[in-house]
DNA sequence: CGATTAATTGTTTTT
DNA sequence: CAATTAATCG
């Protein structure tokens, strides 16, 4: 029964253990932090100290949630539902959507993105007093984010919040913002966080009624919480006259949300709100090489504002495995030899899914997305440009919103003229005028004017189509189900089309990211529930699966582990950023560092840092330093190679970050499988086959050309809108 | 109204 | 340099 609990170190079994009154955990990376969060929700259930409802978990991703949520299933091995587990923002929702009418909104209210909020933002800013040259907004948007991260209403500002002319205008928008969402019957992100906590303090007896709910709270990530996050804990945490039974992990050295209004204050704040708080350190390493340990710790020595802990790696393999830092010349050469490197490592029976190459900005994956279609890599690039933020996504939501509710002006107003049913802005100035005289929603307000004949000539026809279509939608729901009913819908009006005719590149990727949509609603038994579902989630990145090498940001990286480990641009400027360091001075660059640390310490077997002397940045080259980062690390666990002087003798040699290593031979079959599509982002490498001189080909990335000449598999293509370039057969497909 | 063209502006990081 | 946005013309 206790088997489980023999499975842990004894810092571990503790957590697992102390289930009553404050834990705070300190968790080091690789120190098993997930491995305690589950097995103790698995413990409080298996003793019986709680039903599964009445444990509140939260987490800070949906992936985390998600995962969580697996693994507890595994160890009590049965599948269990009805659990508060889930992302700060989830659970408010949930609760949200019973008390809604608290906050004067109803209970089926939409959650608005980023794009609707902008929106919003621009059509009341005209009617202030406000200089959009110097205060964009986005700028303005941010702010008000900022204000709801702090808990602050637009009622309650604290007045150090309005230090400027500026902020007491936008604080004056702010509250015309939350008067037209609540129009909308919706709300954004914070509000979901902001609403709840109100509802608290004004609704004693709905925040008892939880309190008595919620027996165990548990947190993940604890040091990425924002500050209405830490006061939202706080108020569910402590009950009047009882000790709460909260648990927190995390870990200070890898806060990386500050920009987000995460506050690692809070985990330094635990002890002061809870004093008989029992403080367990995790310490023990069991991710990393003791090189890759002792890299980490130095870098992260060089951090003042810190708590302290030392870890130890109970891996004690490749000892003799240093960790290498190249410089190489410029960006190119980065993305060669990484790329070089992470051929050898394959042929040496490491899989492809084993390697990651993290990045400080999205931006950087091209060069290595460009070297690894040429040298037919399979990758897959995580997070990115998430799926359901692109446009073809977003305007089937948009008509999957105005379907199920048709009062939702901002879906209205996304999708009236896409595809062009030659509704400009004159048009919807005029549906926008009815709307507001006659006091209600913008589809409602069509219907009046298609009524009243108020619309003339294609304008008329196209709309009427459009309502018939919407209308017959509805009740296709009714009969067929929601998904041939959407499917229906995009097709009648022409969406599907409209993209069908694109004859861009990306135009084709569209179309597979909307059949992905049509299977992502299919999970789903209503629309309403979809909808609920995408405007909270971000996880479109199903990792494991496919043998591809992972490309993502630093960020993206958090939580996750690979064995080999690249980390390239440490470059001054580039990481630690400049932006971060003139915005936030040497708490910027602490934070930098934080995440130079979460880089390293994803790797478990073998890991490479490269700068290169000269980047392109804006289209200009410019040269760089190597980061400071690189120099706060000893050569007692690293091992430093220029290849600068061959690379500009252009006599640069493969084999190149380190010739001592070995490690088993066996070959390890080629991936095949899925297709490139750009929007997606993914990339395996199909079967090759036989192309002749003079051929049209049609390349993914680079378009239409004409074949100049062969070499085994290898073309030289004359591409039309870009320059001779030479790639391998397989990734080109022939044209008649 | 919409399409073409000129100008400008920017690259963190995400629930 | 590319991608988005504003401006202009048809």
């Amino acid at each position: 029964m206790t088997e489980y609990l023999n499975q842990l170190n004894n810092a571990q079994r503790e957590a697992v253990e102390a289930t009553e009154g404050p834990v705070l955990v300190l968790a080091g990376a690789g120190t098993g932090k997930t491995k305690v969060l589950t097995t103790r929700f698995a413990h409080i259930l298996l003793s019986g100290k709680a039903y599964p409802n009445q444990i509140l978990a939260v987490t800070f991703t949906n992936k985390a949630s998600k995962e969580m949520s697996e693994r507890i299933a595994h160890l009590i091995q049965q599948p269990i539902e009805g659990l508060w587990l889930g992302s700060f923002h989830k659970i408010c929702a949930k609760m949200l959507r019973v008390n809604a009418q608290l906050v004067g909104l109803s209970s089926n209210f939409t959650i608005l993105d980023t794009d609707d909020q902008l929106r919003l933002i621009k059509q009341i800013i005209p009617n202030y007093l406000i200089d959009i040259k110097t205060t964009p907004p986005q700028l303005i948007l941010g702010i008000i984010q900022s204000w709801k991260d702090k808990g602050f209403s637009y009622g309650n500002l604290a007045p150090s919040e309005k230090n400027t002319s500026e902020k007491v205008i936008i604080q004056e928008i702010y509250h015309a913002y939350q008067i037209r969402l609540q129009q909308l019957n919706a709300c954004d992100f914070g509000d979901l966080m902001l609403h709840m906590m109100n509802i608290f303090n004004q609704y004693p007896e709905i925040l008892q009624k939880y309190q008595r709910y919620f027996r165990y709270i548990l947190v993940d990530e604890y040091q990425d919480t924002n500050t209405i996050q830490y006061l939202w804990l706080r108020l569910l945490a402590q009950r009047s006259g009882e000790v709460a039974n909260i648990c927190c992990v995390g870990d200070d050295d890898q806060s990386i949300y500050s920009w987000r209004g995460a506050e690692i204050a809070n985990i330094l704040r635990f002890e002061k709100d809870f004093p008989e708080a029992k403080i367990i350190r995790l310490e023990e390493n069991y991710r990393s090489t003791q090189n890759i340990l002792g890299a980490a710790s130095e870098l992260i020595d060089h951090n003042s504002e810190r708590l302290g802990k030392t870890l130890q790696a109970a891996n004690k393999e490749l000892q003799n495995e240093k960790v290498q830092i190249a410089s190489v010349w410029d960006s190119d050469e980065e993305s060669r030899l990484i790329c070089d490197q992470i051929i050898h490592l394959q042929k040496d029976g490491y899989r492809y899914g084993d390697m990651a190459i993290l990045m400080r900005t999205g931006s950087q994956t091209r060069p290595f997305e460009e070297r690894m279609i040429t040298l037919g890599l399979p990758y897959k690039i995580i997070g990115g440009l998430r799926f359901y933020e692109r446009a073809e996504i977003r305007d089937a939501i948009a008509y999957m919103r105005i379907v199920a509710q048709p009062n939702d002006n901002l879906a209205l107003e996304r999708i009236i003229n896409v595809p062009r049913r030659g509704v400009g802005s004159v048009a919807l100035q005029k549906i926008h005028m009815a709307a507001r005289e006659l006091d209600i929603p913008l589809l409602q307000a069509v219907d009046h004017l298609l009524i009243n004949n108020m619309l003339k000539g294609k304008i008329f026809t196209e709309l009427t189509q459009l309502m018939n279509l919407l209308d017959q939608t509805r009740k296709k729901i009714e009969t067929e189900g929601h998904i041939s009913a959407i499917d229906y819908l995009l097709n009648a009006c022409g969406y599907i089309d409209m993209w069908k005719q694109d004859k861009s590149i990306e135009a084709a990727g569209r179309l597979e990211n909307i059949k992905e949509l049509f299977q992502a609603t299919a999970e789903f038994p209503s629309l309403i529930e979809f909808l609920e579902h995408i405007s909270l989630i971000m996880d479109n990145d199903d990792l494991s699966g496919d043998d591809k090498i992972n490309l993502m940001t630093l960020h993206a990286a958090k939580g996750l582990e690979f064995n080999i480990v690249f980390l390239p641009g440490w470059e001054e400027g580039l990481f630690p950023s400049q932006r971060t360091m003139d915005e936030s001075g040497n708490t910027g660059l602490e934070e930098e560092r934080r995440l130079a640390y979460v880089g390293i310490t994803r790797a478990k077997q073998r890991l490479f840092i490269s700068h290169a002397a000269n980047r392109q940045i804006y289209g200009q080259w410019q040269s760089s330093l190597p980061s400071r980062f690189i120099d706060e690390v000893s050569d007692k666990y690293t091992k430093k190679t220029s290849y600068i002087k061959q690379s500009q003798q252009r006599s640069f040699r493969k084999n190149t970050f380190s010739d001592s290593y070995s490690s088993p031979k066996f070959s390890s079959p080629q991936s095949q499988g899925a297709s490139y599509s750009p929007s997606k982002r993914t990339y395996s490498a199909p079967q090759s086959k036989n192309i002749p001189a003079g051929s049209r080909v049609f390349h993914q990335k680079f378009g239409h050309g004409t074949v100049l000449s062969t070499e085994n598999n290898k073309l030289e293509v004359d591409f039309d809108k870009s320059d001779i370039k030479h790639v391998i057969d397989s990734f080109v497909t022939l044209e008649s």
